[in-house]
DNA sequence: GTGGATGAG
DNA sequence: CGCTCATCCAC
């Protein structure tokens, strides 16, 4: 079944009249067979979407790591400017972006912590006393590394939910299975269809019980907001009460649904978690729980301007237009940029009720399905687990003073590989098998075109700074040449060197990590060999870039070769499986002339078990009969799909194709 | 492959 | 508009 969900609005949308099915899905009929599935996906009419975000990360990490009462104001340096402000020191009107002199003037007390910093020499990041950017690069190494845990922590207290690392600072958490458990457990009346239901099992669900949303944070009230009492905080509202005593409509039972009850379930969870990451690690976090990632993002920043309490915020399917209407549109994720001034320009625009109207829905056609969704509240995309890493790793690093030597390249490059060293290196200590395939270098001058050059990087199980930095420097000398054989004058205001098509090894490879482990656990990464049999010799980066053009010169054609000779002479990179008389190889990092011979003999030994293993599985796997593995349904996903831009011509006609 | 564009914070 | 990072896509 490859056909996908249909994207196609409804035809109404092109004739008029729209206005009526706007929103027409809020209150959707839940079914026995509904509650009782477990691959709907994103029509799942109870599905539940959290986006839980920490306040002021970098300001929070610092204060965390320094041990400093979380009511200081503190600010975190980036040079002469802030990146991060804590909310005590808002208070103070100090704003990120701010010149640092200008924020200690607004507060005398200002806690300021310069971000960690590389200097060149040091294998690791440190917070020195008078970092410079003429010579030392910025490290948000910790904060990746705070994150990580932060992410950790969403997944052990939902072993069933989906968990998005959305940046460094914010997760998307899908609480559908954990809610739709607990609905069941906590609703066991609800385990079968009963005898007298009139359509079996797609019979209504009955009514749902009441709902107390104490304690669960703040729900965005279903009727226009009057300012002041507009949400009720679940937890300080006392039951219904507000000053005027008018609200609280929305606390109506009889508007209460399936769906707010999974909500209201979601909520609980969420907020438990995030108590448990307060103890824990001493993060407060932010969270937006709602019925989709757009609904739920938009959901977590729900009036929260400069309020520090850690909060929470619930928006109940009926209150979606309310609460959309009035939104400025370019406060919707991917309409922030460009795309949304675009909008608000050609049409004079500037909330997503302006949008609604059916003159904007026929200028935005039908390619532009996907803004025409999110307007209603409609977001099909996936919370969709990321891999544990990104494909890419970047260190980059603007010059304040530019390179104007061919040869003052290399002090950047050691800077900029000593931070992808320790990262890679990280990295593999979850995930041994990270391989990096490419390693690429930018280099820019002035506002002239900016330049890359990539190479394939080479299997190694420990990268060390020297590996990465004598690969960057011949990389380097490709781009810009050398002193001597410069004619033109040089300029480099920024370079970036970085791993792309970072992975891990697949199934068929996964034995051989016990390569990526094995004999070294040292942490000296200064080392200058490379601690595996493959490079035995203590020696300087000459060497190493020998060793390097050996392997990429050769690498190509390594497997045909090789493949020619008898498969014991130690450098075979492949074997022929006698089961199913596939050939398997050796990844080709490992396959190279660079690698010894005994090092791909072991590789390939393991990778014979391994393959030995899979068949197993297989027919293992065999005998348990039935997979009804639910069938992938393809969202519409990706406003990138619905608004790519080709010879854009003029104004919002960029951006929507006819 | 690589540079450009975009977006987020 | 200062800096850093990631991803996607047209050429």
């Amino acid at each position: 079944m490859s056909s996908t969900v249909s994207n196609k609005p409804p035809s109404s949308l092109f004739k008029g009249k729209a206005k009526a099915t706007d929103f027409d899905d809020l209150n959707p009929v839940i079914t026995y067979r509904q509650l009782h599935s477990h691959n709907l996906g994103v029509k799942d009419p109870l599905r539940v979407i959290a986006l839980c975000d920490s306040d002021a990360f970098y300001a929070a990490c610092e204060q965390v790591r320094l041990g400093i009462d979380p009511s200081q104001p503190l600010v975190v340096q980036q040079w002469d400017s802030l990146i991060a402000v804590n909310y005590p020191a808002r208070k103070f009107g100090i704003t990120r972006m701010e010149k640092i002199k200008e924020a200690r003037r607004k507060c005398p007390e200002l806690i300021v912590v310069h971000v960690a910093t590389y200097k060149e020499g040091e294998s690791q990041p440190g917070y020195w006393d008078n970092p410079d950017t003429l010579t030392h690069k910025v490290s948000l190494d910790h904060y990746r590394r705070e994150s990580n845990k932060v992410i950790r922590m969403f997944q052990e207290g939902l072993p069933s939910g989906e968990i998005e690392k959305a940046s460094i600072d914010e997760a998307f958490i899908d609480f559908t299975k954990p809610v739709r458990e607990d609905i069941l457990r906590r609703y066991p009346y609800l385990a079968k269809v009963p005898p007298d239901a009139p359509d079996g099992p797609d019979s209504p669900l009955p009514p749902p019980p009441p709902i107390s949303w104490e304690g669960l944070g703040t729900v965005i009230p279903i009727n226009p907001a009057s300012p002041e009492s507009a949400a009720t905080e679940g937890c300080d509202s006392g039951a219904h009460l507000t000053h005027d005593g008018s609200q609280d409509i929305d606390i109506n039972d009889d508007l209460t649904t399936w769906h707010d009850v999974a909500l209201s379930i979601a909520a609980e969870l969420m907020g438990k978690i995030r108590r448990d990451i307060h103890e824990k690690l001493g993060y407060t976090t932010s969270a937006g729980i709602a019925r989709n990632k757009f609904l739920a993002k938009l959901t977590a920043s729900y009036k929260k301007p400069n309020s520090q309490k850690t909060s929470q915020s619930i928006l109940r399917n009926a209150a979606i237009p309310t609460y959309l209407r009035p939104t400025p549109f370019q406060k919707i994720r991917f309409l922030g940029g460009k795309l949304g001034k675009a909008i608000a320009e050609e049409y004079d625009v500037s909330t997503v009720g302006d949008l609604l109207t059916d003159e904007m829905q026929r200028k935005f056609g039908e390619e532009s399905i996907w803004v025409y969704e999110i307007l209603r509240g409609i977001d099909r995309s996936e919370v969709k687990e990321k891999a544990a890493v990104n494909k890419s790793m970047l260190a980059a690093k603007n010059l304040p003073q530019p390179i104007t030597k061919a040869s003052q390249g290399h002090h950047w490059i050691r800077v900029l590989a000593a931070e992808l060293a320790l990262r890679l290196r990280e990295a593999r200590e979850e995930l041994p098998t990270l391989w990096p395939k490419t390693l690429v270098l930018h280099a820019r001058q002035g506002y002239e075109t900016g330049r890359s050059k990539q190479a394939s990087f080479p299997f190694t199980r420990n990268a060390t700074v020297d590996v990465i930095a004598s690969a960057g420097d011949r990389l380097w000398r490709e781009l810009v040449g050398t002193d001597v054989s410069r004619t033109a004058p040089l300029k480099v205001t920024h370079v970036a060197l970085g791993f792309t098509g970072v992975e891990c090894m697949d199934a068929g490879q996964r034995s051989i990590e016990g390569f990526f482990r094995a004999p070294t656990t040292s942490n000296d990464v200064d080392y200058a060999g490379v601690s595996e049999g493959a490079h035995k010799r203590k020696r300087g980066s000459e060497d190493f870039e020998d060793d390097l053009g050996t392997w990429r010169s050769r690498s190509k054609t390594d497997s045909n070769i090789s493949d020619t000779r008898p498969p014991q002479t130690g450098s075979s990179t492949s074997f022929l499986c006698g089961k199913c008389g596939k050939r398997v190889e050796l990844p080709d990092g490992l396959s190279g002339e660079g690698i010894e011979d005994d090092f791909k003999a072991e590789a390939l030994a393991a990778l014979r078990v391994e393959h030995d293993d899979f068949h197993l599985a297989q027919e293992l796997a065999k005998q348990l009969s039935s997979d009804d593995s639910p069938r992938k349904i393809r969202p519409a996903e990706k406003p990138q799909s619905k608004v790519k831009r080709q010879r854009p011509p003029e104004g919002i006609a960029r951006f929507f194709r006819k």
